[in-house]
DNA sequence: TTGCGTATGTGAAGAAATTCACAAAGCACG
DNA sequence: CGTGCTTTGTGAATTTCTTCACATACGCAA
């Protein structure tokens, strides 16, 4: 089975080109005159991704988002196991989540050593959020998925993606403003 | 109260030079010597991302993605009314949600051409997006707001955002795997 | 093995975004 | 009013990203 730059550009929103500037800079797997073994280019881009080893997560915060992540699920399958769930609540700590249990957020830091943890996903309050990232830093966690809308100072070395559903709509909003309908 | 382009760079990660040229594309409102106007600044923003006028939103979708949304609030004081919630099984159908009640998804198209409907939250399996989307536009939503894992094609006039929670984890192991202490 | 059709990989050209750097403009103070 | 200090707004320079275009390489068939 073998695919072309140019079936990879249809799917997304890319061109030809782009796809082999793209998948060139990791060096050059492609058959000419014939395109991308597909099993072959699954492999590099997993190695490229880093997808191949194992990554151990924390869920901080058990509320809906971290609920809806659970829901979600495939995160196995993917080399991301969560391996443990935090929260301040009383209430929620000791509650069965998953295959674990909800560990009251004080053991943060001994759980993220423990564990060998290296993304953080915080689902809490942006009011906690940076007492959360700093204590994982420290900690040893190099990696963080922040849903608080708060923009994160962050070390050197450590790495932040934010998922903003109101900064979602604001670029919808934007956009739809922007219409043919409007201007 | 006044603010510069400088501390404006601080706050996200931008430089100064940057702010000042991204604002001036929308108008020069801002006093040399002094800096941006809070007040100013912010009308003009929200006037810019159309966030003067109230967007009307249908979620499709009831589960925890739709929870955690819900939960998460503050989307009427932005302008976004969350004005009905659709549901495939009957057993969430009837139930309260919010100050609505959920609704069975056939209604969809009639629903959206009676309220209005602008912006449609798409929190349902990657399987029924399309369909759903595909009735959403055709009664008249022109913004999508995806939260399944799949890439949409959409008709002209019509904006779509993608929130893809593998593909962040999956930038933040390309980005791990690119540190440091691994390459 | 030679020739043909196809699709990659990549320099070079072109477009877009970012940064630089500085004139113009506002405020404060005497 | 004039001098000095500050910060904007914006052309020009620079860097980055995208697209173009074509030589190179592969498969296949005869």
């Amino acid at each position: 089975m073998v695919v072309s730059s140019q079936e990879l550009a249809g799917g997304g929103g890319a061109t030809a080109a782009q796809v082999r500037k793209d998948l060139s800079v990791f060096g050059s797997f492609g058959k000419r005159g014939l395109g991308y073994s597909v099993p072959e280019l699954a492999d590099r881009i997993r190695g490229i991704l880093g997808l191949e080893r194992e990554w151990r997560v924390a869920l901080v915060g058990a509320g809906r988002i971290g609920s809806a992540l659970l829901e979600h699920g495939g995160f196995g399958d993917r080399g991301f196991s969560i391996v443990a769930v935090f929260d301040v609540d009383p209430e929620k700590v000791g509650r069965p989540w998953g295959d674990s249990l909800v560990r009251d957020v004080d053991e943060l830091e001994d759980a993220i050593r423990d564990e060998g943890v290296q993304i953080v996903i915080l689902a809490v309050p942006a009011e906690a959020v940076h007492s959360v990232m700093d204590r994982a830093n420290r900690a040893g966690a190099r990696g963080v998925l922040n849903f608080a809308p708060t923009t994160l100072k962050v070390p050197e070395g450590v790495v932040v993606r934010d998922v903003n559903l109101m900064m979602e709509l604001e670029a919808l909003s934007f956009a739809l403003s922007q219409g043919p309908d409007e201007e």
